[in-house]
DNA sequence: TATTGTTATACTCTATAACTATA
DNA sequence: TATAGTTATAGAGTATAACAATA
């Protein structure tokens, strides 16, 4: 399993001298920067219940979806229909997702008991993961980044 | 070489109903999002001087700071020591840097002139996928969405 | 004929452990 | 004894192509 990213550079609490250049103004980087730190701090929170990001995303989403089909899940989380195979496979060798046949070549999603149970507390402990954040950034910066965000996910289309 | 990200899902324009769930709330989905767009973009603009990201922030450190030491360059950019090698590896044997030694363990790495010139058009790529990002964000909301990037990568340390 | 799910495959990124040569 | 660079290896994530079964 994945535990920790590379150490940031230490300076005796100064910002790292060979950073003042232009990489600091560049979007991407920030986002790589800032994503890898986030999804770090998610995959510790979550590790009491053994869900990555991915996983825990398939849960919120079959979980506001129930009975969504795997093509339409897929690409609304941005994953490749290929790559979403052994994913939900997983998850439903755990017990904690369905697939219900809905014709012949088609898979409805829904949560099992214990999906809804598993996500319920992966819920709780995400929480604290999300005031981690909102007390380093304020609510209203994380909802500013959170707008910005979805606007810069429109380049991908 | 990878090409694309997974097709957004597609709703004649409007916003993926899938999506109105508490995913679009959430920090770590919306960098993550934003962050694979980003990427696709520079990864797009940048292959006409075959520079993959990571490659291109190796030669822009490396150009800001010259003759700065493997360990602190992979530090500074957050990448493990020991993936850095390759990394500098192919830049080295591309011709575009050159390891120095500085003691008899301590490499410093150099802008060769073709890595110089390879950045300088690099740099005039980007200067297009940069003016593409300001077109959608505007140059507020792109300084505004770095500083917050910047305190979220704390949580890394 | 197009779509859904699947298998196979490959490349990139990130991680750890352990080694060597040197300071 | 600690550090810089390296090698080996493994696990995610993401990409493409091609296939069978079905609509």
């Amino acid at each position: 399993m994945r535990r920790k990213q590379a150490e940031p550079a230490e300076f005796e609490g100064q910002a790292d001298p060979a950073l003042q250049g232009p990489l600091q103004q560049y979007v991407g980087y920030a986002l790589r920067r800032a994503q890898l730190a986030v999804f770090q701090d998610v995959i510790a929170t979550l590790a009491d219940v053994d869900l990555r990001p991915a996983q825990f995303s398939v849960l919120i989403l079959v979980d506001a979806n129930p009975g969504i089909v795997q093509s339409h899940a897929s690409a609304s989380l941005g994953i490749q229909k290929a790559n979403f195979v052994p994913l939900l496979t997983e998850l439903e060798r755990r017990g904690l997702i369905d697939r219900v046949a809905v014709d012949g070549r088609t898979n409805g999603l829904f949560l099992t008991r214990k999906g809804r149970a598993t996500l319920k507390r992966a819920n709780a402990l995400h929480t604290v993961h999300h005031a981690r954040v909102d007390a380093i950034i304020g609510t209203e910066n994380r909802e500013q980044l959170i707008e910005i965000c979805l606007k810069l996910a429109e380049l991908a289309r």
